[in-house]
DNA sequence: ACCTGAACACCGTTCAAGT
DNA sequence: ACCTGAACACCGTTCAAGT
């Protein structure tokens, strides 16, 4: 009666999915960060002794991957393919904009293909090119040549991965720099420049804010059509 | 005689300093990576009790914290601020190609900054801040406006960040990406454009190559030149 | 004031069973 | 074939001393 709490009992063979075990690691890995996520903490949410976990997984590592490649797909799919006849720059815009927006609602997916040391499957890695392929294809039809259009693409996407490693970065540290204590970060006297900026509003220090970004996104875009109607007649 | 290896005996008071902690720390993250590096480890490459080092850093945290503050100095330290007169462009893109070097030829700097979980002193930060406020003062005397000034450094800034991360962690990864392997990630069949890129080694898949930062760059640097000029009559 | 070994809690992983 | 508790090595941290 004033026993241990009833723990559940055998489970049944069979009753124990690899993605059960997967959806609780995204749980786990939601609350504690991937780094925080412990082999105990996600059997405990899936309710089962720990060492179950390794018949499905047999290192932590081959658990992470297997994240990974998830996180690989769930942003594949939330990324739409270019409809043709779409302007180039609008789809880039809408293109990086959204690929912020998948990974800054979901820090996981960040950590897990982005700042974390696990590399996905051969099988997701042919999803991510197939992806990347329909998109240099579209930016060729609109006359870039191959080479261009990887290269602005690659520009685009290394961009805005730097905005959103530099934002998670910030968050995992509890920067000040992201909070209200950030006018405190300055010295005036001898930051003039910056403590006016920041003081009326117009930057944030981390360098990751929308105007940062959208900024940064809008230059590229015009040194990239400023590099195809330089090249062509 | 056939017992344990001569032990150091205790050291004298006084003989064991942060300093040289902080030292053996970077030594053995250069080896087995931030995440890699236990204290256990520190204490043995200093010749010390693993206690010995929670005198001086009561927790491992405190550590990693110090040698962040570390890294933030090596880095300001190993860039030049701007001489007058120099022109903006040639400036930022000496700047970022510097960036990028610095942190490619020492991994554990790239770590501690920007691919690890810690922060750094406020007065690591005011060091980095009147870099930058320096940086915008220039640009400023170049004729940009303040916040113009602050938003195309950020844009450089952060696409160098986006290369940095990028290539590092491919490399933690042992990803086949960055080796000979990497024709294996593309399906030909569906992926006629960029098959025929990667075999005329005219891109690198990772994004992160030397050409890929160049392109990027010039990219950026055109966008904000057009920005500017366009502002100004 | 500074250095140290013994000890503890916790995590990743393995083993030798259970059904 | 799949699930399990006991056990092990290892790491971060603390304690109660030593000099």
């Amino acid at each position: 009666m004033a026993g241990p709490t009833a723990r559940s009992p055998r489970r049944e063979r069979g009753s124990l999915s690899a993605e059960e075990i997967l959806d609780a690691a995204f749980a786990v890995a939601g609350r504690s960060g991937v780094d925080g996520m412990g082999v105990p903490d996600v059997a405990k949410a899936v309710g089962v002794g720990v060492t179950s976990i390794y018949w499905h997984f047999r290192k932590k590592d081959d658990l992470v991957r297997s994240m990974s490649d998830r996180a690989v797909r769930m942003v594949v799919a939330a990324l739409p393919p270019p409809e043709p006849g779409t302007p180039w720059r609008e789809f880039l815009h809408r293109h990086f904009t959204d690929m912020r927006d998948v990974y800054r609602r979901d820090d996981v997916l960040a950590d897990l293909t982005w700042t974390r040391i696990r590399s996905y499957s051969l099988e997701s890695t042919h999803l991510l090119y197939q992806h990347y392929e329909g998109i240099v294809a579209f930016l060729v039809d609109c006359g870039f040549t191959p080479l261009t259009a990887w290269n602005s693409f690659s520009a685009g996407y290394t961009f805005t991965r730097g905005v959103v490693v530099g934002e998670r970065i910030q968050r995992l540290n509890h920067s000040p720099i992201l909070g209200d204590a950030r006018t405190k970060l300055l010295v005036p006297q001898t930051m003039p420049l910056l403590s006016s900026l920041l003081e009326s509003d117009r930057i944030q220090l981390a360098m990751v804010s929308d105007s940062e970004f959208e900024f940064g996104l809008q230059v590229i875009l015009d040194g990239i059509e400023r590099h195809r109607t330089e090249r062509r007649p």
